[in-house]
DNA sequence: CTTTGGATCGTCT
DNA sequence: GACGATCCAAAGG
């Protein structure tokens, strides 16, 4: 099946339910893809590990837009990571793309991160994933349900969401390490260690 | 295989 | 001024 955006309304959900939805969709940079493989939920005021937990400031301005947008950051001073802003308008919730598959353009994947050894390594990580595919604080705010030609876009190819996706606690927080909002493709080799 | 420490800087207190 | 929603190379078993 050919590569489709998926319309505004599939963004607009809480950042939980949005979260396991967003897997086995396809990360699209021009020739570059990569199918979503892990993903986390971060749920803003009522979670203290969100980077609006405290509300908006100028980092996270995008993630106070309205839904189906990128929201990119910069974390340990040399490191872009991505999130899908979900939730309604003013809310706050976004979801962190951790690991993909790479799908095509794999060879530009390769020749972007040279640290990989291995194929898996190309996209299994959050800072992987932005490497590979060449996002940077440039794409903070891009429109995902636009299929443009350079900037990133999400599409669909057919494939449902796992029917029994693998689920955890999240990953590199120190605040609430206990809520299980951590979802993954069980089995995939390209899900993060 | 696992563990450990260094790199590096924007953001908010 | 402290601290990360991380990654990687090196060292040890």
């Amino acid at each position: 099946m050919p590569l489709s955006p998926l319309p505004r309304s599939f963004y607009d959900h809480d950042s939980r339910i949005l979260a396991p939805l967003l897997l086995n969709k396809v990360l699209v940079v021009g020739e570059r893809q990569a199918r979503i493989v892990e993903v986390e939920a971060y749920a803003a005021a009522e979670d203290p590990a969100s980077h609006a937990y405290r509300g908006p400031t100028r980092r996270n301005a995008t993630m106070f837009g309205p839904p189906g947008h990128l929201y990119v950051y910069f974390s340990y001073g040399m490191h872009w990571c991505a999130n899908v802003v979900s939730g309604g308008r003013l809310d706050g919730h976004a979801v962190l793309l951790r690991a993909g598959a790479p799908v095509a353009g794999v060879e530009a994947m390769r020749a972007a991160r040279p640290a990989a050894r291995r194929d898996r390594d190309l996209c299994s990580g959050p800072a992987r994933l932005c490497q590979a595919l060449g996002i940077t604080g440039a794409d903070d705010g891009s429109d995902l349900v636009v299929a443009s030609a350079e900037g990133p876009w999400l599409g669909e190819d057919g494939t449902p969401p796992p029917r029994r996706p693998g689920r955890s606690a999240r990953i590199g927080i120190t605040k609430a390490v206990d809520h299980r909002w951590r979802w993954f493709v069980a089995g995939d080799t390209n899900v993060s260690r």
